[in-house]
RNA sequence: GUGGUUGUAGCUCAGUUGGUUAGAGCGCCUGGUUGUGGUCCAGGAGGUCGUGGGUUCGAGACCCAUCUUCCACCCCA
């Protein structure tokens, strides 16, 4: 048997672990900042309560675990199994549906506008990638109850408080679902949005041509396309773009909704905070009726480390209509990934011990004051064995483990230790109480 | 799900048109040095060449399958 670990997923050591938790404890204190609670819910949910919420693509990239014991007692003999035949449980695809779900199921103890922050992660059956992994974290943050705009307003802000803190230059992208339902409507293509949407995704990757290519493959009219062209435009700045299509939208309700909720987000967040808006950015979930954005970092060829909009409907999917949310989530990973590539990743947030009490001639004295370290709350090491003290070096060495400390017979004879800072080699002889006022962070 | 790519020592990699006993650097272990690491010197361990089949007198190399790595598409964080 080879050890390795699964497809996509990865160990996290020392290292690593404290790079990770220097970027979400950014986000999470910000999250909490702006008045968000915690809430973690279980790695797997039922198969039903994930099944059909992402599209046909999102079930297949979906976990599913058998049923417990014989999973194969409902199929008949000999027959093919259905998938709902022998599993009921399904691994987390991402935050928002297991929320939605806690949310229908705590309504009435909840406080509304109920406003949550989850950091856990989630796990989707895709192909690895760069930047794509098989088990990946996620930090949302959303809040059900409230149809108040404020709402986006506080998220952009959030965004980009986060993302100034990690020292990661990104683009905010913003659009509206009112926009797009306002362009296809005003093209005569109403009944056909998410098709016109999914191509209109593409723009910034295979340019205005692809997208007309696309959209005839897909059999819109001649006359519908260019009607649509006004829309097959790149992003650009906010207030340009909003002016453009504000005269163009004229009987449109849908979109004129949609360029007065991005001018009221525009007028109140940061005056400091870019934003653009971008039509084409229509995201590949199609429960968000409002306001969409989307975080890119700057110069790199990464996919978004960010995304969220509004949605009025979600927890209708488990009877409980009429609740609007909006939310935000984080990249993880790939927050991670961009920091590192632009050499952005702060040194030296690697924790390990302070100090390595070396085990030489008197073992019980030397625990003895490795206890008493611990005990002032200093991070201390105590080498096991009576090893050679070349071996004990190199071990302080490999963990960048900054001083060691003799304390063998001659210390223990005159109640002292020597004190020796391994950089520079300089050494002093003291006593406990002093060394530990020397170590104290 | 489609197409491509990768795999040889702990790590990074050599390995000729298929030919004896598969190499290097770094790391590791032992000793020089049983209370002082990094340097130096001497010696040593470590590989069923991803796995399973096949072709061949002979396979690390060629063929097939499979797993893995990375990449593009689809989709997504």
């Amino acid at each position: 048997m080879k050890a390795r670990t699964p497809k996509g997923t990865r160990d996290f050591n020392a290292r690593e672990l404290a790079k990770r938790h220097h970027v979400t404890s950014v986000i999470q204190s910000a999250f909490k900042r702006y008045g968000y609670a915690p809430l973690e819910t279980p790695s797997f949910e039922l198969s039903e309560t994930l099944m059909g919420k992402y599209g046909e693509e999102g079930d297949r990239l979906i976990f599913k675990l058998l049923k417990s014991g014989n999973f194969m007692r409902s199929v008949a003999e000999g027959a093919t199994p259905k998938a709902s035949d022998i599993i009921d449980k399904a691994l987390r695809y991402d935050l928002t549906v297991p929320f939605a779900r806690y949310v229908v199921e705590n309504f009435g103890q909840l406080p509304m506008p109920f406003k949550r922050y989850q950091i856990q992660p989630v796990w989707r059956a895709d192909k690895p990638q760069k930047g794509r992994f098989r088990e990946f974290y996620q930090c949302d943050a959303d809040v059900v109850g409230s149809q108040s705009l404020w709402q986006e307003v506080e998220l952009v802000n959030l965004y980009a408080e986060v993302f100034e803190a990690l020292n990661l230059a990104v683009v905010i992208r913003l659009n509206h679902r009112g926009i797009l339902s306002g362009i296809a409507e005003m093209a005569g293509v109403g009944d056909r949005l998410t098709e016109f949407t999914v191509a209109l995704d593409k723009l910034d990757k295979i340019g205005q041509e692809g997208v007309v290519a696309e959209l005839k493959d897909r059999g819109f009219s001649d006359d519908a396309i260019k009607k649509l062209s006004p829309a097959l435009i790149p992003a650009r700045s906010m207030d340009e773009s909003l002016t453009a299509l504000d005269g163009w939208f004229e009987g449109s309700e849908m979109g004129l909704k949609g360029i007065e909720d991005l001018r009221f987000i525009l007028q109140h967040i940061n005056s400091n905070i870019k934003v653009s808006l971008d039509i084409s950015l229509a995201r590949g979930l199609n429960y968000y009726t409002g306001c969409i954005l989307e975080v890119n970092p700057v110069g790199l060829d990464m996919g978004s480390v960010g995304g969220g909009g509004r949605y009025d409907n979600l927890t209708g999917i488990f009877g409980k209509e009429g609740l609007s949310g909006v939310g935000i989530s984080f990249g993880l990973d790939r927050i991670i990934m961009s920091l590192e590539e632009l050499g952005q990743m702060p040194d030296g947030i690697v924790s390990c011990p302070q100090v390595l009490v070396l085990n030489q001639s008197d073992a019980e004295y030397a625990f003895k004051t490795c206890m008493a370290l611990r005990e002032a709350g200093i991070d201390a090491d105590f080498y096991p064995d009576s090893a050679k003290m070349k071996k004990q070096f190199a071990y302080a060495e490999q963990r960048q483990i900054p001083w060691v400390i003799y304390a063998g017979e001659r210390e223990a004879a005159e109640s002292r230790v020597v004190l020796k800072h391994l950089a520079d080699g300089t050494q002093t002889n003291l006593s406990i109480a002093a060394a530990i006022e020397q170590l104290k962070p």
